[in-house]
DNA sequence: GTTTAAATTAAACAGTTGTTTAATTTTGCA
DNA sequence: TGCAAAATTAAACAACTGTTTAATTTAAAC
């Protein structure tokens, strides 16, 4: 009762083991057992405390988008010129994912999944949240003649996310392409070219005109 | 045995039924048991066929990949100028995973899960493949003057393959936000709107000099 | 029409799944 | 110290998992 959700330490405990153990092996893939035994717990406990490894999930998903709400929204009070502030959301983006690993990891293949419909209600409305952030930038940008008239704010997310995500779901391919055989090699090449290249491409669309 | 591959009509009917269902429920979210049901055959039938649940996967894999072999390569000898090659290539890619999207779900989420180690070659193959004809057209490009000098063409798929994946991955959320509440509808934006959206951006950061 | 191989079946296998039970231990408070 | 609530446990639960068996039906070859 040490914290200040309604979770205890017990319980967050057991979420991070979740964590890791849903996004390496998948939803369905981990086993409540597999939970326990790691997290060094009675299987029982999950019941207990969660209810069901479904709403275990839920709880997890819960846990984790409140940690995530802050940091785009800040960019609005920002007052640096647009362009800056396209590329400091765009580092903001990717340290963030690639600090929360797992939960993006999960969140993306639950999203994809037919077979439970979660809520994620609370993750629908950060997302609305950042893309309202995002259009505030770009017509800012458009306002001051630095961007073109016509661009797909709504597609904006999916070429900065989804080029993070598609390089990140197939790590092992690039890891042998681009010969980034330790964790450091990779975790640098991210945080740089694959930045500056997400942002050089955001950059050329708003700003070359067709 | 009137296939030209060493799969027998049966065989591919329940590779069908499968692939559907590991699209929808995941792998490890489809049993074997349901792949019977819905393919209406008994139960002991994909043992008979496929040896195991694992090399059924492996068999479908292989069965799909052989289908998306061809296609890009034919850019190679087409002679329209660099960067209508590059759109077409784009075409190419949509249209392709489009028409394919369950074994693209079923591989997305299987090259990303560490649960299983399976053999990708045949795919890995076909994306090396893809990108050599990539990296062909860009330096065709740059030697015309038409495109500008540093590329990242290792991260050029990153962007096209991930928009594309990211947009249908996100399904739900995209057809709430753009009110694509058919089916049709929803097609339509990937076929017009989003592949437009995708041939600019690489346009824009093939010629944009920063 | 008989023989041989292939296809199909229902049943059983042993192991795992998520969840619940009821008993026990630990904890916080008066 | 004694008591009530919370936490933890081992065991059992029924349902489901992938796979194998051995018997039966169907098909093809001669």
């Amino acid at each position: 009762m040490s914290n200040t959700t309604d979770l205890n330490d017990k319980q967050i405990q057991i979420l991070h083991v979740a964590e890791t153990l849903f996004a390496d092996k998948g939803f369905d893939g981990t086993s409540i057992r597999t939970i326990a035994k790691e997290a060094k717990i009675n299987i029982a406990m999950v019941s207990y405390y969660f209810g069901s490894k479904e709403r275990l999930l839920e709880s997890l998903i819960l846990y984790r988008t409140k940690d995530l709400k802050e940091s785009i929204g800040s960019l609005v009070t920002d007052d640096s010129p647009p362009l800056e502030k396209i590329n400091k959301l765009i580092t903001i983006y990717i340290h963030q994912i690639n600090a929360n690993k797992g939960i993006y990891r999960i969140l993306h293949f639950e999203i994809a999944t037919k077979k439970r419909d979660l809520n994620l209600k609370a993750f629908t409305e950060l997302r609305r949240g950042n893309l309202k952030t995002l259009a505030l930038i770009v017509e800012e940008g458009q306002k001051a003649g630095v961007f073109q008239k016509e661009i797909a704010v709504d597609l904006l997310t999916p070429t900065i996310l989804g080029t993070f995500f598609h390089f990140h779901m197939n790590k092992a391919y690039f890891v042998d392409l681009l010969k980034l055989h330790t964790d450091e090699l990779y975790e640098n090449y991210i945080l740089t070219n694959l930045t500056k290249h997400i942002q050089q491409t955001i950059k050329a669309l708003l700003i070359y005109e067709s």
